[in-house]
Parts: structure tokens; C-alpha cells; sequence
DNA sequence: CGCAGGGAACAAGTTTGTCC
DNA sequence: GGACAAACTTGTTCCCTGCG
């Protein structure tokens, strides 16, 4: 039997294990009993500092294989996945997620990011603040043209000016001119519903009348 | 140049939600 | 209540970038 060498290397290469770190210990006797590479925790019979201690001990005696190497730097990536997602989840500003999209917009994500020099994440969160803003214009547009008479004024120079590349402009001008059609077609209607509801909103406001001179009353 | 670190992809397992 | 899908969790791997 060859007596167990003392590996220097692993010394140096588990030493960001940080033992204060209550933290960093619970995980790390989980990931070490997940792994099989020590005989299962058991807390009645010692600490986590003990079992760590333990661990990081025999470590020094490991092999330099590959495969030793390969375990320290997962075990290593996987404390700062873990770490980073930890601290996401306790964040009140981020969030992490995971979600399937189309390659169509896949292929966009990505074309955005480089363009844009960012990560694919700082793209989503842009974009979808920008969905935000651009509901909050819809309803102002919305408005807009409700309460110009002639909503048919609007033009693509009115919708262009919330975009800024030529592809959604093409999009706002095909959507104006739909929207013209659309117009033209139900001008009539619309005219003839909104004088519908100004007479309802008229019966409206003089039953409300009636009801607070009873209520004074 | 080698290496560490970070972002993202990928994989596999688990939990949660929804529908009948 | 169980079948199935969606969402979440965790770990691993790949790749790129910046630093010494």
C-alpha cells in the first residue's frame, strides 16, 4: 500500500473555502455529501466546521489527476453560481428566470446584444421597460384620437417619433395606413355610438343629480 | 500567453399551476 | 386527483474578456 502523498496544489486550490462563512459551509456539506466524497454529515456527532475540515484535510492528499482537477473547479463554479443566484433571489431589483422563446426572437436578442455591446439580460430588461413606456403612449395616442374629432390627422411622422430604427417605422407607417382604412370605414359608426353614449352619459349624470338632491334631502 | 471570472448554454431534476 | 406543461433550481460546461 503507497502512502498518501501530499499534494500541494490542492492546498492552493481550495482556498477560496472560506470557514467563517456560515453560508458557504452549509453548501458545502451538501455538495460534499452530494458527491459522495466523505461519509454523510451528521450533526449529532460533529460541526460543519468539523466535517469541512475533515474534507479540506484529506483534499490535500488527492492525486493530481484531471479528474481531481476538473472536481475543485466545478465544485469552485458552482459555490459562485450558487452564491450569485442567492444573492439574486434576496435582491429586491432582480430577478432571475428562465424562459423559452422563439429562434425568431432568439436570433433578435442576440443581434440587439451585440449591437448594443450587452448582455442579453440588460436587452431583455431595456426592451421590456420600453414595452412599459410604449403602453402608457398607446393609451395617450388612444386618447388622442379619441378626443380629436378628426382622428384621421394622425400621421406616421406622429407614431415615428416613438421609434427610431427604420424597420419599426415601416411597421408604424403600415400600421397608420391600417388604421386610416380602418377610420374611413367606421367613422360613421363611431359617430353614431358616440353620440349614443354622450346621451347616455347625459341620463347618467341627471339620475346622479336626482340621487344626491335625494341623499341631501 | 495562461488563467480567473463572468455570462450564457445546456442538462437534469423538482416544484407549481392548470385543466379535465 | 392526476396528467401534463410551464417554471424554477442547481450544477456543469463552454466561451469570451481582461488582467498580470
Amino acid at each position: 500500500m503507497l502512502e498518501p502523498k501530499l499534494n500541494p496544489k490542492m492546498k492552493k486550490r481550495l482556498e477560496w473555502i472560506n470557514k467563517n462563512d456560515e453560508l458557504m459551509k452549509s453548501w458545502l456539506v451538501d455538495y460534499i455529501q452530494q458527491h459522495d466524497w466523505k461519509p454523510p454529515f451528521n450533526s449529532k456527532e460533529e460541526t460543519e466546521l468539523d466535517y469541512i475540515k475533515q474534507f479540506l484535510n484529506d483534499a490535500r492528499y488527492c492525486a493530481e489527476t484531471a479528474q481531481t482537477r476538473e472536481e475543485c473547479r466545478n465544485m469552485k463554479s458552482a459555490w459562485n453560481r450558487w452564491e450569485k443566484r442567492y444573492n439574486n433571489r434576496k435582491s429586491k431589483t432582480v430577478v432571475e428566470g428562465n424562459y423559452t422563446i422563439s429562434m425568431v426572437a432568439r436570433k433578435e436578442l442576440e443581434r440587439l446584444a451585440k449591437q448594443q455591446t450587452c448582455s442579453f439580460s440588460k436587452v431583455l430588461d431595456t426592451l421590456l421597460r420600453n414595452a412599459k413606456e410604449m403602453e402608457f403612449l398607446q393609451k395617450k395616442l388612444e386618447k388622442h384620437l379619441q378626443e380629436e374629432n378628426d382622428g384621421l390627422r394622425m400621421d406616421t411622422a406622429f407614431l415615428a417619433t416613438f421609434f427610431d430604427t427604420d424597420f419599426p417605422h415601416q411597421q408604424a407607417q403600415i400600421m397608420t395606413q391600417d388604421l386610416r382604412k380602418e377610420m374611413e370605414t367606421d367613422k360613421k359608426q363611431y359617430q353614431e355610438e358616440l353620440r349614443e353614449l354622450k346621451k347616455e352619459l347625459k341620463e347618467k349624470q341627471t339620475k346622479i343629480a336626482e340621487l344626491t338632491a335625494i341623499i341631501e334631502d
